[in-house]
DNA sequence: ATGGTCAATGAGGGGC
DNA sequence: GCCCCTCATTGACCAT
């Protein structure tokens, strides 16, 4: 069976992932895989499993042929029989599941490329990219979303290390100009005090204005 | 075992 | 009231 996957199916993720569960549940199913010779990542690999219908599951069986590929090598054609859907998703007591997709290479590749050429996305581009990738338009949004979110957080840490520089730059140089200012302020000293004041006055005999010695007695 | 990554979820808010 | 966003958080998966 080829993913041929019909977008407009309706079917939500959620139940579909619910109702999949269910079925794990009662029946342990398992994946039956046939892995075709291709080099390239996903294209030429096909699946077999009944009701394969949703984008996501696409997604995360395409990973895990791509692991599987990684563990075997390039060159092989391997009929692989039941393989357990341990990466699909994990099962609560009610049957409800939370599953962890991994884009594929090639999927991140082409958001990136998006991403990079606009941050944010309207309806039409959504539903393009979504139906170009095999995937929903709320992953796509998802993605796009959670894009937003990374680039603002490595923005954040990049301002912090710049301004962190920055900080540290400028604590060094206030530092450098209270110790000029400093002396600065002890050059003025010295220049605005005249030059008798700078002599200590144990040592003057007479003064230097009048002439006067110690005593008060005219100096000769 | 633990921490990092990232898809997914839900709350809350703004624009229309 | 709907749609889309940000933000905080969750949980699956992976590497160490």
């Amino acid at each position: 069976m080829n993913f041929d996957l019909d977008l407009d199916l309706g079917l939500a993720l959620h139940d579909y992932e619910k109702r999949e569960n269910k079925k794990k549940m009662e029946s342990k199913n398992y994946l039956s895989l046939s892995l075709g010779p291709s080099k390239d990542d996903d294209e030429e690999n096909t699946i077999t499993q009944n009701s394969l219908t949703s984008p996501s599951l696409e997604s995360s069986i395409s990973n895990s042929m791509n692991m599987m590929k990684k563990e075997i090598g390039d060159e092989f054609e391997v009929e692989i029989e039941k393989v357990p859907i341990t990466r699909i998703g994990n099962v609560d007591e009610d049957g409800n599941s939370r599953k962890k997709l991994r884009l594929s290479k090639e999927q991140s590749e082409v958001l990136e490329e998006n991403f990079k050429e606009h941050s944010t996305l309207n309806q039409k581009q959504k539903q393009a990219l979504a139906e170009r990738l095999k995937l929903q338009a709320r992953q796509v949004e998802v993605w796009f979303q959670n894009r937003r979110a990374r680039t603002k957080v490595k923005q954040t840490e990049s301002d912090f290390e710049v301004l962190k520089k920055c900080c540290e730059t400028l604590t060094e140089e206030n530092k450098k100009l209270k110790r000029e200012l400093q002396e600065l302020k002890s050059m003025q000293t010295v220049v605005a005090t005249p030059f008798y004041m700078q002599i200590p006055a144990a040592t003057l005999t007479m003064c230097p204005l009048c002439g006067n010695n110690k005593n008060g007695s005219k100096a000769r």
